[in-house]
DNA sequence: CTGAAAGCGCTTACAG
DNA sequence: CTGAAAGCGCTTACAG
């Protein structure tokens, strides 16, 4: 690239100092200099098509007007609905976003947080895999602004936006229930992740409360590293032998699509034989030949308070503020023809 | 965040220069120190937790291993694969990504190119909107290295990576046509964007070397800002008439979304009374109940090479480089039941 | 060979 | 009130 104008450029064709340009094109303390200086000084940087060097001022200010995103895949639609939003949020107030996908790695996690903060972001987002609770302590020790996103750590006290993943599911296995379902089974991930643990926690609570079953047989856990067999196979198992269940909870996106998928191919009837509820929307389910209901998290409201926590965070580091979103249940039934 | 330990710290501790602690922590012109030394630095930093500052590398060096991305919107699903790959590539050159959305729109292109520019990114991958020629030109004569990807502009001489969407359409509407099509339409967005003007071409180029029909009122062009009721009507008039087409291409992912919905609703058989190819994958069609054709974009690739050419231009400055990719048809058969 | 100094492009506390 | 100087945290050309 070609060697770029500087203030000390304009400083010297004007004949002040840098400081003084430095000044008027920061509009501060304008008291200092007659209109006509700074007028003139004005000009003279546009003329030069003056553009200023935020790696030169954040140098100096400690302040790059830059946040980290970390998520576990950018090409999720889930997460990049949410990055759009922080984007925009972001951008209302003069932040650029810097964004990387840890693969529900934890130590990918760790070594991006590290690249972000070398970069001296001014604050991060995180949406965490399992296991990085040591990281976030370490985020904490170092007075790192930071909120977490979707997925939070119970026992740590940090700022974090979430859905309120309990009541979500325990709404979701009530909508079966009402249904009329009586043997409820629920296909999650064998995981940490304290969303999906508190997902399976209101699940079962549910079926405690209205005296159904919530025996082992019913509850089915995949690897998190999906593979379509174990999860047909799981289903199946729901599925077949005496007593099989006639309502499901997917506990994510992915087993959900997974799922149903294979389902269609059984000759098992939506709804008459089985009734179904997801977690989140997801496109790929919009012409699906059956009625089901999803529980839609407000990716909106997640989003904007995520980045404007994380701002206020960054310029007022006020108390640590949690924020558990009620999940909305949506019934969806299938397309007309 | 507290003060962070800079080479000063450590030289002090060691005893040393900093200008000694930064060669040994960057392993440059490493026989000037002795390995004892050099490793009591490396300890001592260490154990201080020492991160390098990279605003102040940066500044120093006019390097600051980011790359600036632009593309209309990150929440479609497109952008988001495309960007997580290129996030991928990105990172094995230590290169971080700072992402916009320019939602179509010109001047908010040219705002985000300047505020990533001022940021002192490396360079840029864009995905331009219509009418943004002047600030192509103006990236060429700044001499800022960068790449467009899936859309140029074709009277610029500049580095990009697209599809040869020419090409695909024609192989689009060869398709219908083996397929026994006799009046093949097209629903397009009305807009400049090259790789749409690309896809009518290929569309009538197509028609004409088969002899077939290509008049004015096959071709439905309608705004960019989607409306689901001009998408209908401009379906209702293709499939109405005296003579309704056979055959119908879709020139974009949401066109053919929003397409399809409303012919689900109609009397009319796919594919006996209507054969329908669209531009790319979409995970929403997955479980579409009737079959059609897609071209498949190869999105690898196209965010791999644009990012490897970037990374070339910024590093070696080389000559012009432009890939159209070839787009692959694919066939797609309802689900089983 | 090696150390100390200059300088990247800004901002702002401080001396006059 | 205003100008010139110091300094942010690095890298590296250069003097010795």
């Amino acid at each position: 690239m070609e060697r770029k104008v500087s203030l000390k450029d304009i400083a010297q064709k004007v004949g002040v100092s840098t400081a003084l340009v430095s000044y008027v094109l920061n509009n501060k303390r304008e008291n200092r200099v007659s209109k006509e200086l700074a007028q003139r000084i004005r000009e003279v940087a546009a003329g030069m098509n003056y553009r200023i060097n935020q790696v030169a001022r954040s140098l100096k200010t400690n302040k790059t007007f830059t946040i980290g995103l970390i998520v576990s895949d950018i090409a999720n639609p889930f997460f990049s609905a949410l990055a759009r939003i922080i984007e925009d949020e972001a951008e209302q107030h003069q932040y650029t976003v810097i964004f990387s996908s840890s693969d529900e790695n934890a130590a990918k996690n760790g070594k991006l947080i590290d690249t972000l903060l070398d970069r001296q972001v001014d604050g991060l987002i995180l949406s965490p895999p399992a296991f990085c609770e040591d990281q976030v302590i370490r985020l904490q020790q170092q007075q790192v602004p930071f909120v977490l996103v979707d997925r939070y750590f119970p026992d740590l006290k940090t700022n974090y936006v979430a859905l309120d993943n309990y009541g979500a599911a325990f709404k979701a296995v009530e909508h079966l229930i009402e249904s009329g379902c009586k043997r409820i089974g629920m296909l999650t991930y064998d995981t940490e992740l304290f969303h999906l643990q508190e997902r399976k926690r209101g699940y079962v609570a549910a079926l405690k409360q209205h005296k159904l079953p919530a025996t082992k047989s019913l509850l089915k856990e995949v690897n998190i590293r999906v593979e379509q067999p174990a999860i047909e196979k799981a289903i199946h198992q729901l599925l077949s032998g005496p007593e099989p269940v006639d309502g499901l909870l997917f506990a994510a996106n992915n087993l959900a699509l997974a799922g149903l998928r294979y389902i269609r191919t059984l000759p098992v009837h939506i709804p008459r034989d089985l009734r179904i509820v997801n977690f989140d929307e997801t496109e790929a389910l919009d012409f699906y030949p059956a009625p089901f209901a999803y529980i839609q998290q407000p990716l909106g409201e997640l989003g904007r308070l995520a980045t404007r926590l994380l701002l206020e965070s960054i310029n007022q580091r006020p108390a640590t503020t949690q924020i558990n979103l009620d999940g909305q249940l949506v019934l969806k039934s299938p397309m007309p023809f």
